[in-house]
DNA sequence: TTAAAAACAGGTATTTATACCTGCTTTCAT
DNA sequence: ATGAAAGCAGGTATAAATACCTGTTTTTAA
């Protein structure tokens, strides 16, 4: 490998893009060539590029998304999909298990908390460079708990399931404190639709109530706390 | 002013602490001298210091905080009894026009949003530093908004109000899904007292519903999402 | 030492959410 | 082309939340 590690940035908040910039460029072997703030310009601005980056950050917690969804996950896969030679490290500030195993299952290189070292991220990103992945303790701590945990409950009930394009669409009305019937007229469904959605919301996510039902949606992306 | 302006910084994302340290120390006139991860620390490390920072960073939503609460104000609210001299600038994620005013009021000295331009964070620190206050358009137009609508509203109802202890924690119990009853028998309560406190929260809050408490305890780190 | 606010708890109502059931289309992958 | 899942929508119930009253006691701050 000759020449610096080419990076790009795709973060949202400018400081913390910034602060990113700067911390990497300490590292003489790593330059950042690549910034966004959105997701859904990424993979148009990249292809624009004489030299793509090797290694891409993404946030994961990507909105303000308002109509054009595109988290984090979406861009990994896109990125995926349009650049496979790219490797991907996702950058979160929480740090859920059951979402991690999902990333890495999604084709995410690498994972990185926010609040880790920086000397973490130099490692994650030239472990990505060279051996195509990197995985530190914590997240395949994360990784193997959530194994464990499917084979453990899909034999008895139907496990944790994907939930569909209008089961989001819902749950984001829900995060907006739309009642039943105020989606339903939004929707121009029949409340009882709805109400069908609604329970299976709760039985997909495990959740008891609204409560569960917007943490999870905050939790994995689907709604936006800021 | 002779020699540099001395900062401290609160914020528990290690590696968004050092991006921010990496930009103020680029500046000739600005050094780092106190950095902290939580708030409960911050008032007995800074007395042990023979020089305090002129100007503090502190982060809004600095939980983890488990038992001891020590949110991003309640660290400027005790900066600014033990060390008056100190200047405050806050630092959020978010944009949250009721709470900036609300900040601004606890006597903070300046309000960033993460994502504005690393210059606009020099221009608050020197700005504090040598005026005592710092407030940008975006700023003022929330503080506008707000007193305008309480001036509004105050007259109808008893306008928005800071929570209890007992609201608070009635509030994490909405968060971690208890239903009425089970937080009265677990608070040792008649339902009653816990329908009233919920009562209470939706009107100091403005939510209109579990939905719209669980996503204002998260945005102000009141509840947690990992 | 007062007045205000917080915390407590009773009443009564209505609205919403949750939990099931059923059945009917449409879409989609094998 | 056949079954599975998604989406739709009806019924019926109960549980829970929300919205108001009222009042007392305790805590807190002026």
């Amino acid at each position: 490998m000759t020449g610096k590690v080419r990076i790009g940035l795709v973060e949202d908040q400018l400081l913390f893009r910034q602060g990113m910039k700067a911390i990497l460029s300490a590292w003489p072997d790593i330059e950042v060539i690549f910034e966004a703030a959105e997701g859904y310009t990424v993979i148009d601005r990249l292809k624009e590029l004489e030299v793509i980056p090797h290694v891409m950050l993404v946030d994961l917690s990507l909105p303000p998304n308002g109509q054009k969804e595109f988290s984090g996950k979406e861009v990994t896969v896109a990125l995926l999909k349009n650049f496979p030679e790219i490797k991907i490290i996702i950058l979160s500030a929480h740090e859920d298990e059951n979402f991690i195993a999902q990333l890495i299952e999604s084709g995410a290189h690498g994972y990185l908390v926010k609040d880790c070292d920086p000397d973490e991220v130099h490692e994650a990103i030239t472990s990505v460079n060279t051996k195509g992945s990197y995985i530190n303790v914590r997240t395949l701590k994360a990784i193997q708990n959530n194994i464990g945990r499917k084979t453990k409950v899909r034999g008895i009930s139907p496990a944790v399931e994907q939930l569909t394009k209008r089961e989001v669409e819902i749950l984001q009305l829900i995060c907006d404190q739309m009642t039943t019937d105020e989606i339903a007229e939004k929707l121009f469904l029949s409340p009882k639709t709805v109400n069908g959605h609604r329970n299976s919301l709760l039985e997909k996510t495990g959740a008891k109530n609204v409560a569960g039902l917007v943490v999870y949606a905050i939790k994995n992306g689907i709604a936006e706390v800021s």
